[in-house]
RNA sequence: GGCGAGGUAGCUCAGUUGGUAGAGCACACGACUGAAAAUCGUGGUGUCGCCGGUUCGAUUCCGGCCCUCGCCA
């Protein structure tokens, strides 16, 4: 397989079963990077709150996409896109193995299949419809919608319906409603494999790694970063205003519901092998990865 | 010890002029196509502090008790 790519919820320890894997793959003189699928981990500024590699790690692995953006950037799925796929095509170029690695799963899509993305709209036009939304609610901004528009986004949800909008006031056609988001026909030829853990473990290791964040001094790191500027997507961060509050419980429970969300997107999408890694280790985790890929295109 | 307020979902609380109850958060499940660690949908949690009394019927009214908080001794 060209491309190995490990998806999984937060703290389901993606990041060191990445590093077994590369030390496997190095054993019979594979050359392996990882790419990081991860919208906050981007974020130069925030390597702690978002549990990015350490240097430690990164010394054992090389990691792309991590820490590459200023806190007061904007990020979007479309420039992931084309950094992540630029980054992937020029590894199997040069003859080296992705190990495409994150927990957004978006970002993951975007980088492996080939989602059709629509371009940003100028900024004045998503002014106009926030203000819209900020002004009349979403139902307003929905009922702007062309029905066939509408009917797939709930009258709710204003993010979706603010995209949709502002695409609609520029002429841009909606996004064709096929199945890229969970398809098996991927960019690459690409093992794509999930981790899970199961319930009690997961919380007990998302404890464990806030409270390790915490100690490593994450709420003044988000002190720092909003000083800094940070743009809404970095201040989007899990616990980024529960640290700033001192709220250690809150953190755990944003942290045990975005993993709850990353096993829902785990098990949307198709071809994937998921590694029920309960009580095993990174190691025999990446053994089971690499037998994954060794098997090949619709092998199992 | 006296006075006052209160004890209802895991938490914070609302409510029932007497017909066994509902919000937010938490939790579970789902959606997801350039904000995605975002945004949104669905779901139900229960000796209504305990023991008696009145009543066809008490979580609700009455009495006693227990517990919590505040003020005063």
């Amino acid at each position: 397989m060209a491309v190995v790519a490990i998806f999984g919820p937060t703290a389901a320890g993606k990041t060191a079963v990445a590093i077994e894997l590369a030390a496997l793959l190095r054993d019979r003189g594979n050359d392996p990077v990882a790419v990081s699928c991860d919208a906050i981990q981007l974020y130069r500024g925030l390597e702690v709150l978002s549990g990015a590699p350490e240097a430690g790690e990164q010394e054992r692995l090389e990691h792309r996409l991590v820490a590459i953006a200023p806190v007061s950037e904007e990020f979007s799925a479309g420039r992931f896109a084309e950094r992540a796929r630029a980054e992937i095509d020029a590894l199997l170029a040069a003859g080296r193995t992705p190990i495409v690695v994150g927990g957004t799963g978006l970002y993951m899509r975007a980088a492996i299949a080939e989602l059709d993305l629509r371009p940003p709209v100028p900024a004045g036009v998503r002014a106009g419809v926030e203000a819209l939304v900020a002004a009349q609610g979403p139902a307003a901004a929905h009922s702007e919608l062309d029905p066939d528009v509408a009917a797939r986004i709930h009258p709710n949800d204003r993010k979706r319906i603010a995209r949709a909008l502002e695409l609609q006031r520029v002429g841009i056609d909606p996004p064709e409603r096929g199945n890229e988001l969970w398809t098996a026909r991927l960019r690459h030829p690409t093992a794509l494999t999930g981790i899970t853990v199961e319930r009690d473990e997961l919380t007990a290791r998302i404890d464990r790694r806030v409270d390790a964040m915490v100690a490593a001094g994450a709420a003044a790191e988000a002190r720092a970063a909003l000083d800094a500027g940070a743009s809404r997507t970095a201040r989007a961060a899990l616990g980024f205003d529960e640290l700033l509050a001192g709220d250690l419980a809150a953190v755990k429970s944003a942290h045990r519901r975005y993993a709850r969300r990353q096993v829902t997107w785990m098990r949307r999408m198709e071809g994937i092998e998921v590694i029920d890694r309960t009580g095993r280790g990174d190691h025999e985790v990446a053994a089971a990865i690499l037998a994954i890929a060794d098997r090949g295109p619709g092998g199992g």
